[in-house]
DNA sequence: CTTCTTTATGTAACCGGTTACATGACGCGT
DNA sequence: ACGCGTCATGTAACCGGTTACATAAAGAAG
């Protein structure tokens, strides 16, 4: 029966050899005669030998890990990211540390903290913490990447999402479609995408529209936080024919409310998100689609070039999303 | 600046003590000088010093780390119990490895190997596992709590849902409705969430209505899947009216071909789903609760309990399901 | 039959923590 | 003054791997 707890001495031991030729078959080093390896792998199996991953990892120095550093998992988005990045691991033959920061920035720090020595890189999206933090968190030999994070002195590659390049696709197919009064509903104002994808609405709009109004609420990326803007908008009175949301949760709130009262989308009010969530197709939603297990299949992919010492140089790399039209745009 | 690897020795020369005064700082042992503790704090604030974790859990032999083995992470349902887990991890303060196993029996197992040495317990879901490939990944003596998995012999705690009282709550609640010709769509084959279910409306419907025919066709867990098999149904001219899939996002895939079709939902078929993933209330549909971020988080707190070894005896712990009674079932 | 390689194996130090045990200083009771 | 208990600190072994280096055996070359 498999020890539950064998040591590389208690095969050596059975198989009588040293603890070195044991190790080097379990390496794969060169230089074992074939007898020799088969008789330490007869001893493996007898014992159920599996090789400690901490001893390993302190003596190598390596851990085969890479831990993820996320600010949240609620939603498609984020089940979608780890999925990508799984996949890209698990070829690579990494494990996966995984930890959320709770939106808190000490935290965010503490859990790289923590991390420390048990992964050999670390993939951060930190959309809320400030280049200072960041370079805190971030030991400054360690190789990370960051993913839709601030960005600091080129110390590592940051993979982001061309927020503008998407708001400015969306802002045109709505006026294209119509539409006058457009009411953008942003996101938490900590988020760096948040910021981005805001400003950017302020500006297509003064370029492509300057005599519309330029309509902001400020959300939280929440369905429910949606739901509740939306219903004040409606009680306010205030016109407006088209909802352009920050990311697709809060359309969906949006779109619920909407439907509840009766307004007709997208007949008298548009609804546009942004993320491309599988759920959006279900409820047929324009919106901006990012490939999202792809980003984070990429980044992983990238972080494992830059452990391999075969890393092109630390860039910003910016992922454009492409403007998927469903119904609830659909011309009036 | 913090040199990127300062160990405890380095932090025991700065502040002219031994290493074992710096390590009962750092583990807040007591028998410590409050002039010594200072001395140790200053030297590993200026030095940056963060504890190496693979070497502590080498001589601890404790990692403060869970493995989480699933068997695959799209949609919803596997965000929400990763983050249910998250939740519960990060307040016991442990770690998350996260690993899928790929469909791959084979790959299961060496998932799990590939853990040892860098994780205090398992939460393994192995729907499709057999309870010998179960036995022979899971180290006799390591702790584990099973979802969903196969029932061993009592060596790990089990936590299951409880199908079989989900579906009668649903085959009684579409009958009280009126419908007498329901359709069942079943999960993979292989699955044993998928066979319960199949197993229990079967049984529910020849004790409560033994009159009627009892149907069921073999789906895959997926909308697509789902699409494709309501099609052929609606080709074959087969008389139904309702139609009571094994999950949601099949629940969701017969809603989509149904509407596209221009049935009526509910008036001529009404429909329902299991497990009410977020995207269920989106699109109002009928379908048995699991609260399942509270069941990754139960399922982590019973690991770390069996880790505090303040553990209940492993038994098998069955969460039943509440029925959400919504649009896609209002009495025809 | 030496001597020089080549090949296979063993020895022991090391990775960076923890901790049992030893040591030394100090205060206290008698 | 002496012995003893208490408290703070140091020494060194250990966790389970890896690997540089030493060593021994076998084969090649002269």
């Amino acid at each position: 029966m498999a020890n539950s707890s064998a040591t590389i001495r208690d095969v050596a031991k059975l198989a009588e050899l040293s603890v070195a030729s044991v190790s080097r078959v379990l390496n794969g080093h060169g230089n074992v005669h074939a007898d020799t390896r088969k008789r330490v792998l007869k001893a493996m199996d007898t014992l159920g030998y599996v090789p400690n991953a901490a001893a390993r990892s302190l003596s190598t120095a390596r851990s085969h890990a890479i831990g993820i550093v996320l600010p949240d998992l609620h939603g498609e988005f984020f089940s979608e990211l780890v999925r990508g990045m799984d996949m890209a691991a698990s070829d690579a033959n990494y494990m996966m540390l995984l930890s959320t920061m709770h939106a808190d920035r000490e935290r965010a720090i503490q859990a790289l903290s923590a991390m420390r020595g048990r992964i050999d890189g670390a993939i951060v999206m930190a959309p809320q913490l400030s280049p200072e933090d960041l370079r805190r968190a971030l030991p400054a030999g360690s190789p990370a990447v960051l993913v839709n994070s601030p960005e600091e002195d080129g110390q590592h590659h940051n993979l982001r999402i061309d927020n503008r390049g998407g708001v400015t696709l969306m802002v045109r197919h709505l006026l294209a479609s119509g539409r006058k009064r457009i009411v953008h509903l942003a996101g938490v104002a900590e988020n760096l995408d948040a910021v981005e994808r805001k400003q950017a609405f302020c500006d297509t709009m003064k370029a492509l529209a300057p005599e519309l109004p330029v309509r902001v609420l400020d959300g939280d990326f929440t369905d429910t936080g949606a739901e509740l803007l939306v219903q004040q908008l409606l009680a306010s009175g205030e016109e407006f024919d088209a909802i352009f949301a920050a990311n697709d949760m809060m359309a969906l709130g949006a779109l619920k409310v909407l439907r509840t009262i009766g307004i007709s989308v997208p007949g008298q009010v548009a609804v546009a998100g942004f993320d491309d969530i599988p759920l959006a197709s279900f409820l047929d939603l324009t919106t901006m689609r990012i490939e999202i297990s792809d980003f984070g299949k990429r980044a992983v992919e990238r972080l494992v070039a830059e452990l391999s010492n075969d890393a092109p140089p630390a860039t910003l790399e910016r992922v454009t999303p492409t403007l998927i039209t469903r119904a609830t745009t659909a011309s009036g």
